[in-house]
DNA sequence: CCACTTTTTGCCGGAATTTGCGGGAATTTG
DNA sequence: CAAATTCCCGCAAATTCCGGCAAAAAGTGG
């Protein structure tokens, strides 16, 4: 990965989350610690970042510090993201939607990774462009401005021709008996044809959200195969899951 | 391979993934390091790519502080989207591309309007988005990440299903004999399209860009219906393209 | 067809950049 | 305070860059 690359990554990664560690960019980016040390130097010298020890923080954090509520709604997010980054592999083919946990998700893409990342969010397709090895395929329709995903039958047709490996469903409710439920007709047209044409679903939900319910189904339990949560896998919150055969992480 | 050649498949190549290596590019096009050195040393003055110690990277990568009022002469820019605009009227079906001067047009558009936009350009979705009344219809296909436009033969497929009432073109070369030239073979295929594709062709354009050459035809003079750009519509440098027809604004 | 110019290309040697490593100092943490 | 981590400095190896040079290729004009 070139120098500039790796700059450029360092202060995407900066500018999103307000800091980095020395430590897990020179496994991300797969360069020694002296190399990253230099990069921050740099991008220090530039004003770019302000370098601390172990690491270095975004130069807008200078006082201010953003609601506790946020900080600890996005840490949650951000595990969760952790954890379904560990089940990419390269070239792969996934299928996501919009939220703004997949969103963290797509922050938190490791820089080497390549794979195809399929989705007609446009804030995700945002987010993947930024990656500097993944290709991106948009769904083409009408924009849904509220959900800011396109929705309609072209897209659910055009969904129907992909056969993807992984599909990361941002879950708005979900609940042992009623499954996935959501809330936006369009939007749960879209999620069935992503499940359909998937090998392998994927569900990202913060514990707050386990055992709710919203008007439309999205699909039942059984076509689950893996759900994701802030919570450690073996927490009792998730045993009814887990019963069911589902894969916790 | 000729030169000419290398340097559109160098741009291709840095168009879709955002960076090239000398050394992959020389064992790619067969030819010694030091030629491909020089090539990127052309470019780069041409401000086609961004030469860096190893390869080259896509100057839209360096536009990380991508910054409305850092676009390149923008109030010339801006001059055109609003004689542009008042070509637009309620009801119409309009495709676009991308570009900094089409991402002026859609920040000028009136609140009222009342209009189907269809675009391939994320960032072109991202300001029409935000408008309150228009139909956003987004054209699917894999991202090319120095456009941030889908390219490729389903978005062309989905350009020929449409027929719109307007097209607007953002033009990086044109000519009284070669006509509209770019330097992107996948954009190229797209703009063709929408051109076919629509009732009306308008060309927007600054005035430094008349008379300049790119590698890649689009179309010939006499497939555009109208020409805009910053200068007064009586101005002589337009003078050969109004005897040939075309209106100018 | 042949001389002549211009452009392009490959190669060479020295300079510059980048990167990883080791040793010792500095900082953090418990 | 002591252990662990991180930082800083200098060095060496590898890679890349640059200018100049000559051969090959392409274009030119008689």
């Amino acid at each position: 990965m070139l120098k500039r690359e790796r700059h450029a990554y360092i202060l995407h990664q900066v500018n999103l989350h307000n800091k980095v560690l020395s430590s897990s960019l020179c496994v991300d980016i797969q360069v020694s610690e002296d190399t990253i040390r230099r990069d921050l130097q740099e991008l220090s010298d530039q004003g770019k970042v302000i370098k601390v020890h172990g690491g270095a923080l975004s130069p807008s954090f200078n006082e201010v510090y953003y609601s506790p509520s946020q900080v600890y709604s996005r840490s949650e997010k951000k595990a969760i993201a952790q954890k379904a980054v560990s089940l990419i592999e390269d070239g792969m083919f996934i299928l996501t939607g919009g939220g703004s946990t997949i969103l963290e998700l797509a922050r938190s893409l490791p820089p080497q990774l390549k794979a195809t990342f399929i989705t007609g969010s446009i804030p995700a397709v945002l987010e993947y462009m930024h990656h500097p090895t993944i290709d991106v395929i948009v769904i083409g329709d009408k924009i849904s401005k509220s959900s800011k995903i396109t929705v309609g039958g072209e897209a659910v047709d055009k969904i129907r021709q992909i056969k993807a490996d992984l599909c990361f469903l941002g879950v708005n409710a979900i609940d042992i008996g009623h499954g996935i439920t959501d809330n936006d007709w369009d939007v749960v047209q879209l999620k069935k044809a992503m499940i359909e044409s998937s090998r392998k679903v994927v569900c990202l939900t913060i514990a707050e959200k386990i055992n709710t319910l919203q008007p439309i189904q999205v699909c039942s339990i059984g076509q689950i195969d893996t759900i994701i949560t802030e919570l450690p896998a073996d927490d009792p919150a998730l045993q009814a899951y887990r019963e069911e055969g589902i894969e916790i992480l």
